[in-house]
DNA sequence: GCAAAAGTGTTCGTTATACACCCATGC
DNA sequence: GCATGGGTGTATAACGAACACTTTTGC
């Protein structure tokens, strides 16, 4: 190959670009992926994770909010890109390069309904998830990691919780993410230090115990 | 925009792609960006990261093997992406979505010559990049941004350093990366429970002290 | 009133940091 | 032989892990 093949000219190879997203709520105190299945070819019946393709004129994270926005009627999330799979034969019709991010929502605010080409839309535990379509299945456990690595690091859920929330809920999605059990008081401790959360002064009803909630901060 | 835009088909929106990557090298104690002068329009006389177009039937991977080995000899390095980069208005030519890749090398086994489109090679200190053309100085940044987080995780130098090398070079090594001095006797202590280094018998000649050279296990 | 969950502090072990002297080599 | 850098250990502070009882609320 010449060197003269690297530079960008109007001729120059174009493939299509997907994005796909791995969607991540919390719910019955666990952490869940939502997924779709396709209801025409290609894939037809199987699982994938929500994606599509990047059209002229959008940007990746463009693309992402306008197919979440389009398949489960989600906005504005948090988004945060996992990674790039450019391996040749990913897709049947036709070279497809995708970029993977994922986005963290809150299921009861966001009720899901099957759309063009998809004749399921589910949520599915982490432990459980099916055989996916593609490559869906690494994408998933890469965007479960990155997600890991960025709670270690700064505390962000989106909109996995309430606006206003108990500790427990907190912790509960927390031991979701990252798999395992966590200390009470040394999370609480944790959490506090970190001096993100406000205080409210109102207590969660119809909980034993009656638990404090609270709220991010600013 | 309809959900039924968002499938891929065979006449879905293709773009083209690049790859660019951050070359860090380690020289005269310090860690170094190779950057590339071009020497034709578009960018003549402007400093970028290597980089070059993906082309059919190779993968990002493959592709930024292929330019790094056309402008600068260099194969067979460690690499790993940092991050994709989409927005609209990036290359004057035509829309060009690009990926980031950083890679780790050891100047000396690889001098370096002016090829196709490139007046100049140069390895440049971190503090002192120039301003470089389209969004290259934020792609660098964020290559150095990964490298560190990288480096805080695992013991990865990839080729900058020598085979055999000692402690001391290995600590000026990350004390360039982390932009940061570290005690002596603690970044040894560190290093030698990591278990990963195998000391040789061998000293290092030449210098004062006679330091022990060490080398990656396996 | 009792069962269930919330809230709270202390101890201990591990890990990270700070710090000073002797030894080997080059010149 | 002296100046430069290599090599080593210990004491302290910070952080993370383990652990039990009292208070509040729902039912």
């Amino acid at each position: 190959m010449e060197l003269s093949n690297t530079s960008v000219t109007p001729g120059s190879y174009e493939c299509t670009m997907t994005v796909d997203c791995a969607i991540f709520g919390f719910q019955s105190n666990k952490l869940k992926l939502l997924l779709v299945r396709r209801s025409t070819d290609p894939f037809k019946n199987e699982w994938l994770l929500p994606g599509g393709i990047m059209n002229d004129g959008q940007t990746l994270e463009e693309s992402v909010n306008k197919v979440l926005f389009n398949l489960t009627g989600i906005d504005n999330t948090h988004q945060e890109q996992v990674k790039c799979y450019s391996a040749l034969e990913r897709h049947p019709v036709k070279r497809v390069v995708t970029v993977c991010f994922y986005a963290l929502i809150k299921p009861e605010n966001h009720p899901v309904i099957a759309k063009n080409y998809v004749s399921e839309v589910k949520w599915f535990s982490l432990d459980g998830l099916p055989k996916m379509a593609i490559d869906h299945n690494q994408l998933a456990s890469d965007a479960l990691l990155k997600l890991r690595d960025n709670l270690k690091q700064k505390l962000i859920f989106g909109e996995l919780l309430a606006k206003k929330f108990t500790l427990k809920e907190l912790q509960d999605l927390y031991e979701s993410i990252l798999n395992e059990k966590l200390d009470r008081r040394n999370f609480r401790k944790k959490i506090k230090q970190m001096d993100l959360l406000l205080e409210t002064k109102e207590k969660k009803a119809g909980v034993k115990g009656g638990p404090n909630l609270y709220m991010i901060k600013e």
